[in-house]
DNA sequence: GACCTCACTCATCGCTTGTTGAGCCAACTG
DNA sequence: CAGTTGGCTCAACAAGCGATGAGTGAGGTC
């Protein structure tokens, strides 16, 4: 054999590319994990497992548990202003699948404390600005209703995988979605 | 003092009745604390610590954990057939606040396999009611969309604690959440 | 009042967890 | 080619967990 171990990948690179390299595996394995299980049944050693790692390059990475934790919780981009823009990306980017740290974030969020406050303070942002885009009375309310029913969309299909939503195709739910959420959206329209 | 011990209820009873109420004491217990920390990070001796009992009294009642858990978890009676029963259920009563078993329930519903299972199976039943009462195209989806609405403002109120609705009312959420989750009951209505 | 019943406590087991520090060996430097 | 760096593994620790089994003493029975 040419390769002297089967997992052994040996990219080329310099030796701190590599580092990086395992540096993001294990975070993609973290997320992965915590996105699955959640953060208190994630163990150090099943993340190290899944990045064909050892379990102390894990701590030698990212220091402590809960450190790696807050790293794989975090939202990438900025949420839009715009009203059709954070409905599209809600009811039609993520309706299918849903990235990893979103996962891990929404999976302990109701268990984690710190999970919980990075989703509040997400959720509480997207409601201002829904609020601000919309006005009229009780935009605020009406803003954070939205939003919840969205999250509750996303929990029920994604998480619960409630029969409905299982049964239904990603167009399906869309199309029925669509109408019935953006409802709140014009005061006038009640 | 009369009283030999500041925590020793003493009730009067039958030896039966004594342990019985023991175990309801322990069962009230094991809820709050799911209900707080969810199933994982809940250990026995805390429930036990809450109970004013040993932890080894808590495996004598209830077997293990997770028999404990299961019956913690467990919803007290039916749903209700009507939509303006469960509307009403939902939007007011429990509004305000939430039974301890719902509040394990949800608590856990993302993290432990058991209690996922048993809200789905509870919110799958509630979308196949309410979408028999209300027909037309769509039905159990648009039944589905409203359930899970529900279940989004109900995570998004009492446990992230969104700011909108901690500043609002109870009496405010309920006149601004009734119409808009009831637009979808009528189908002629969008 | 002697005997028994049983609700409850005490002490402890085996196991898994996050975390640590010493050591190894290939990759880089001169 | 000798010496150093540093990415990585190995072995082990203390702490906390669910769970077990023997024991205790007040309540019930005859």
């Amino acid at each position: 054999m040419s390769e002297p171990g089967s997992n052994d990948v040996s990219e080329p690179g310099s030796r701190a590319a590599k580092r990086a390299a395992t540096a993001q595996r294990i975070l993609d394995a973290a997320r992965a994990e915590f996105g699955e299980r959640g953060l208190e049944a994630t163990t150090i050693r099943r993340i190290a497992q899944r990045a064909n790692v050892d379990p102390s390059l894990v701590m030698q990475h990212y220091g402590s548990k809960a450190a790696l934790f807050a790293i794989a919780i975090q939202l990438g981009d900025a949420a839009p202003d715009e009203i059709e823009a954070h409905l599209h990306d809600v009811l039609d980017v993520r309706l299918g699948a849903l990235p990893p740290e979103t996962k891990a974030l929404v999976r302990s969020m109701l268990t984690a404390p710190e999970a919980a406050a990075s989703m509040s303070a997400f959720l509480n942002e997207r409601v201002a600005n829904l609020s601000r885009a919309m006005g009229g009375d009780d935009a605020s309310l009406r803003a954070a209703l939205i939003v919840s029913s969205i999250l509750g969309l996303t929990i029920a299909r994604h998480f619960l995988k409630l029969d409905a939503f299982t049964r239904a195709s990603d167009t399906d739910i869309a199309r029925v979605a669509r109408p019935w959420v953006t409802t709140g959206v014009d005061p006038a329209s009640r």
